[in-house]
DNA sequence: CTGAAAGCGCTTACAG
DNA sequence: CTGAAAGCGCTTACAG
């Protein structure tokens, strides 16, 4: 295996042109047989005789060529808007396991939670991908792209039809969460959330203070001044808001995000707060983190190993021209842990 | 910014002839002024007539075409073992402040902590990637790895020379982990770890115990019998070994890394061991949750958002042929928290 | 079944 | 300064 370049000097590229001066035939039966297509076209002897040159030689296909004269790619691009959040980390697994090795994952991070330019969704479709998945898109995303590729959308509320898009039953899972906060008797809740102008986060905030407005509880919202998905940036705003919550008598406070309500967790530590007896605190996600944390958090889970592995079939079924099941809304039931029952 | 495409049905990839023609100029003078390689070669006239037409049809040179013209592209690939560890999302942040906007970071992930294949490796090849990074390579990687591309290796001790690594300097952080542990009178450890074959944990683990060996410390080794870094895992696996651990007398556990050690905090929570009390338990990273687990974790700070800073430095320094510094070697500070000196 | 040839959309000597 | 042309390495009708 580790010597695949032997008979040829290392550092010279192997073309089809070179295989097909060992297997003695010409380049166009190569190409047949590297990509599958010889069935009923190429002699069972020269099938033989490529493959054999094809493994002596350790030749790939170019990817610039392949992709320059069949008009499009086997690169499947990931559109995210934050890499630093771990729940990214769980989506990519997904997506790779259903992806398989016919495709290249390409992970292109907008950076600090921000849209895409013009010029990057340019570059993106320079790639002639296969396809694209986007996570967490915001309105603005996806009226400027308009892209002729395959396209699935992760965590799109309210984008269900076309583009088609993975989401999250979030309903039941915030409405149990909020029941289960009325339950503990907290009747003023605080509202955490990043400044990032996603739909789903917009979306969690939405329906909170629905759900809320049902039991007649209040909620006061309260912004992250930080682009991205942040510990300590959470933890700040929390100590900028508190003193105006406590006056509010805010009880509990619900997190866009794990990360979030982990920043809460700390400050509220900072500043001497019980949890739950003097808050508590919820987030969403269940990172493996909300086990271990002091105290285990109480949230909303988010499966994202499910969300990459939906998209990526519902992508695949769309490049392959396969008739498309819708794809599935995935549950997001609520986890109760101490932050809000106590031990 | 969001009618780029106006005046041409979309659609339609726009293509240097089709800019060519609305400037009245050949596509060589649109090559240049598109690749800003115009100057003393294109008349100022034509270099603004090609500007008003690139920007009017929203032209972006097709990425195949380019790379197959040039013999390489654009695309900077980090191989990495891991995608789940929430370490590696600060590295690629790293990365992409660096990189900035000319390159296109893709991520291969060579999946469940294993060695790419000789397939994947040609794919990477295949795609002519300006320059790889690859995250805590293994030896077998390194052997097999010998692409004509620009190459910096992150995280990879003993590899500083040819190709360029960045590392951390572990030697410090650890001398003073165990120092700090034999302070606090323990003189057993247990050191748990993945059983991925990766370089960096192997020498995590040979410095443990060198150092733990100057001071007449015992070192008592167990594997997570998991490919990748997960925290469900390593808990499992401390829950194995620990009735023998305790029977040696270890009193203190040190981790390959932070989600290694949550997963410890958490099987001892359910053994009802106090920690640090009964328990003290180390890491390496310095996660942000490692602030907010219950208890706090002391560990080894790796700083991942540097790694990938510098890694992408030397490597931008290598594909544009400037003469490449020494990557710097990183500190590696040890953090002394909870899970070792208590509240 | 087979191969010569056109074409994918660029870049880059080259001749003018 | 300018453009015609070769060439990058594939795939795919097409003619045989």
């Amino acid at each position: 295996m580790a010597d695949k370049t032997v008979g040829h000097p290392t550092g010279k590229r192997v073309t089809a042109a070179m295989v097909a001066a060992r297997a003695g035939t010409s380049v166009a039966t190569v190409s047949l047989v590297a990509n599958g297509k010889h069935e009923g076209r190429v002699s069972v002897r020269n099938v033989e005789r490529v493959r054999a040159a094809i493994d002596a030689l350790g030749y790939v296909a170019d990817h610039a060529a392949q992709s320059l004269a069949t008009g499009t790619s086997n690169i499947v691009v990931l559109v995210t808007p934050d890499a630093s959040n771990p729940f990214f980390g769980s989506v990519i697994s997904g997506i790779r396991a259903e992806l398989g090795t016919p495709y290249q994952l390409l992970v292109s991070v907008t950076g600090e939670g921000r849209v895409p330019t013009a010029a990057g969704l340019g570059q993106l479709s320079a790639l002639r991908p296969a396809g694209l998945l986007v996570e967490a898109p915001s309105e603005t995303f996806l009226q400027e792209m308009r892209l002729q590729t395959a396209l699935v959308l992760l965590d799109a509320p309210g984008h269900d039809a076309a583009p088609p898009a993975v989401n999250f039953d979030l309903e039941a899972g915030v409405r149990d969460l909020v029941a289960h906060l009325h339950e503990l008797g907290h009747r003023t809740l605080g509202y955490l959330a990043g400044r990032t102008a996603t739909e789903t986060f917009i979306l969690r905030e939405r329906m909170v203070e629905d759900a809320a407005a049902g039991y007649g509880i209040a909620v006061h919202a309260a912004d992250v001044a930080a682009s991205i998905i942040d510990l300590e940036a959470a933890s700040a705003a929390f100590l900028d808001v508190w003193p105006s919550w406590s006056a509010l008598g805010v009880t509990a406070v619900v997190c866009a995000t794990d990360t979030h309500a982990y920043g809460v967790l700390a400050a509220a530590r900072s500043l001497r707060l019980r949890i739950p007896e003097d808050l508590a605190v919820t987030g969403f996600d269940n990172l493996p983190y909300s086990t271990i944390s002091d105290p285990p958090l109480t949230t909303v889970e988010l499966p994202g190993e499910a969300l990459g592995r939906s998209g990526a079939l519902a992508l695949l079924a769309q490049i392959e021209g396969r008739v498309a099941e819708r794809p599935p809304v995935l549950r997001a039931p609520l986890i109760r842990r101490a932050s809000t029952i106590g031990r």
